[in-house]
DNA sequence: GTCCGTGCAAAGGATTTGCATAATC
DNA sequence: GATTATGCAAATCCTTTGCACGGAC
């Protein structure tokens, strides 16, 4: 069913596809970055380049099997995209990530969007702070 | 009182940084990359380096004159910070950027925050899409 | 005069691209 | 077997750093 995905989303069913879209779910946190990813894969023993890595997330963007977000400057993570939209909880110090939804918030962004004659696509909430442990 | 901002930032007034700060306030629309401050310097004739206008913007930023943010990956914008938080949307066709403010969704925010037990020092609010004119 | 700021060029890190090989359908 | 994906290495883009010179106080 992972390739029912890959196919569903027009793309060949290939080695590294399958293997990074395994290390995506089983992801904890949820949120990696290509660097992580591709770490994952040799750990496993996977004969896999960086280009590759950066290929296949970027094509699963497009597809819409993930979601890019650049929380901090200087690289961007990863998460699977499994249809609910949430926002995120950034912790400055450890770079741990939460996530969060409100209906209020979706609300008022539908709003402003209209007031301001803006056709969204997408939108983008984060806390950045310290989380519990950090503080 | 351009000068005195500096002061009070505690950096010394120099030419680089008094011309910088300069095109920032006269800045329309008032984000602008790195390259951006650095294309307006060249074009009134002054001799600056890249490197300058990298390193004066980061003060600022730590000084609390300047905001830095990540809309879109690979360059960062900069705006002059007058003190009202403010959110934004970005038009991903022209890049154009405009600003908000909803009462509503900074109390969510906060109240978030809390929830979570989350130590909140900066958050972050981008709308995507297309604006009036780009629809 | 001392110290900090600057320009230049080179380094750095994340991401992308070109191309020959290898895998999928 | 034709086409598309991959690995490798080199290239690219934004940003930062090292160092010797120049300017601010």
């Amino acid at each position: 069913m992972r390739d029912k995905n890959l196919r569903q989303a027009g793309l060949k069913v290939t080695l590294p596809r399958t293997n990074i879209l395994k290390i995506l779910e089983k992801a904890e946190p949820r949120h990696l970055t290509a660097e992580d990813v591709y770490q994952a894969l040799l750990e496993q023993g996977e004969d896999v380049g960086v280009a590759t890595v950066y290929r296949v997330l970027t094509q699963f963007e497009t597809a819409g099997l993930v979601k890019r977000h650049y929380f901090e400057p200087g690289q961007a993570v990863f998460e699977l995209d499994q249809g609910e939209h949430h926002d995120h909880l950034v912790c400055l110090n450890c770079g741990g990530v939460e996530e969060f939804f409100d209906e209020t918030i979706e609300r008022c962004q539908t709003e402003i969007a209209k007031k301001n004659n803006f056709q969204m696509t997408d939108h983008n909430l984060t806390i950045y702070g310290l989380c519990q442990r950090c503080v």
